[in-house]
DNA sequence: AATGAATGAGGGTTCATTCAT
DNA sequence: CATGAATGAACCCTCATTCAT
């Protein structure tokens, strides 16, 4: 299990790694530093942590920057999320171009994506589950999934010959079951590599039981 | 990166077919109706709507009533969790007892288990995501994947001779995988047909993929 | 240190000694019953836990049931205080019968209360701190020293000749000093009879010093 | 018996003299303005008026307000207590520091006692009673007292030759005993003087009777 | 004599948010 | 750019108390 704990934890001091920065920085910095600061948070005490008040104790600054910032506690979660995401795709882009057929390029994306939860599960699980009733953040996330079903279905039409509506579904069904991977892999001591090989022939086999008959 | 519908605001409309009954009501009763108001809540305002004093409110009874029959908000939600999850069980055991083979079983409980989601689909989905930090829900919650995780493996090694390690796995990622389905269901249009198939497929694609060599 | 523990525990059940008595008793035992209960409540978890719900509850009858006997807890408080005081004082004066100068009944007083608090010592004290806003309650208790400041100070006047107005400060000085030996006795470990040889001591010497010089 | 003045309602006219400041105070004014308001709430309604609630009200400011200076009640009131024990004892030490025999000690320590009461008696009666099952408080009172039990025992040790351990109980005595005194000021008509007097020679005659034989 | 469902007031606590400095 | 005092809404929770049965 790499990925540690942090869990329940209710120190009342921040983490190390996010040392509360005070006074004078760049608009950017105080910006990156505010979300260094809310994703520690979100390791230590979990996501209903995350409130404006919280942040800007944590970060040691007045309660009332971060409004100069984010107009809200969601806003925040977003711009977070954004980051993270934007992480994992450049990792996972990196990875992809240098396969080229539908196997491979699934399993670099698999291995990317397995690398990136080993360092930030946790915060990205958390992000994610995020039911927070927030319009921009759940329209987000559906358009990025919306992107990944449409890509790989158009991958696994052009390479396995399944139809595109079917490729769509079975991507949504794939990348949800990611989540199941995260719950083994935090909950169970099952290996990385059995997870990876696992995820990888449930997501090919289930793939292929669509192609054409 | 899926995961789960998310929460925005399907039903925004105000509470319908749950009204408020009045006065003196037999103890089990008042609980029952309870429980149908948070139910209706979660349906119309997303799960962080249920509150003991919202509830109350949404149930037209006074303030402190709640508590004489939850103690909080959280054992709420769980004693509704396991009314839902009761429910589905009963209806997925009916299904499954009149097939005998493993596609036949695996065929039978989605089926039952769509038409569960058809009804209450939303709301198992928001009440199982239930970010929620609370130990005795989400231990409720695992417990349950837990046991469909051991009792799907066995049947998957009886049947198809998948390892039992594995077939845990890709239970739990298949399992998982369902969020994906609610998610295509709620906001793209898929017919149920089409996703039921494709969500068969995938699942017997995966697990049959992973046989002993 | 006889005088019990009691204070912070927060058992559930109520200790030993009282079961709840359900069903069908006289007016007289259903009274009493609530009073034992009431106090044990006090001994257990501290007289903030002597509600009329509370009491109901560990006395195992119905909520409403209390108020068909006293129309609040102050006045079961009161109620309760009354017994208590009523024991002592039966105490005292059994004891004091059997003297005749004002040593020997100083003497046994202090023996017979010290016999009481051996045994009541926490609940009196407890009852008797009750801040409890109570005007009734605290009339009560002021006329109870009252009494007493009067009694003493005749005594001392017949027997040592101490003027009278004198005598009944020294007794309020005397009696509240009282609450100085509970407080070492349940907190030090001073042993019973040198608090009582002290609490002699300085009730005599202080008396003595106000004799008509 | 006696105990404390008790609660009742010497006062029952709504606060004069602290009236509600409004809008923007520096930090430590509005703690002071805090504590002040909690005294006279507590001087027109007893101890139990003093919610963070009541005591926001009275000072007319935001319900909220509060609970940047104070967590809880308890809290609140405990700093109350340490304010007035400090602003007693500053009192006394100045008072003490021209005597140098018993005696006079005593008599100039009682004198400042009384200086105090006649300005803050019923206060610092009603703060050191309190019930309120708060550790920290009970603690704080505790600790007071245990000071002045060693504190005036090494005194009588030194000057009057009392064993030590007895010195302590008749401390703990005579101090509880000013209970008393309180209790006859404000129920009685007795003159200060006339108290004074009292209550020096009950202090005098009984720690004198206590010196080794 | 007793039950127990229901109310409503009152107090506790946390935060998003504003605004004067 | 930054502070931090102050507000007010929304929840949480406990009880005294009433009342139909």
């Amino acid at each position: 299990m790499t990925v540690a704990s942090g869990a329940g934890a209710y120190h009342d001091t921040v983490s190390q790694g996010v040392e509360p920065r005070p006074s004078r920085l760049s608009r950017e910095e105080r910006r990156e530093h505010l979300l260094d600061v809310a994703a520690q948070l979100i390791l230590d005490k979990g996501i209903e942590a995350v409130t404006m008040e919280g942040v800007a104790a944590a970060a040691g600054v007045s309660k009332g920057l971060g409004y100069a910032y984010f107009s809200n506690s969601n806003t925040l979660l977003r711009a977070l999320l954004e980051r993270e995401v934007g992480k994992l795709n450049r990792r996972i882009a990196a990875a992809f171009g240098r396969e080229t057929d539908f196997e491979g390029r699934l399993r670099a994306t698999i291995h990317a994506w397995f690398d990136h939860v080993a360092e930030h599960g946790i915060l990205m699980g958390r992000l994610l589950e995020a039911t927070r009733n927030d319009g921009p953040h759940v329209e987000a996330r559906n358009a990025y999934n919306r992107f990944n079903e449409q890509w790989w279905a158009d991958l696994a039409e052009r390479e396995l010959g399944v139809p595109n509506g079917r490729g769509q579904i079975a991507t949504a069904i794939i990348l949800a079951g990611l989540q199941g991977v995260v719950r083994r892999w935090t909950e169970c001591d099952d290996s990385r590599e059995e997870l990876e090989e696992v995820f990888m022939r449930v997501a090919m086999g289930g793939m292929r039981n669509l192609q054409e008959d």
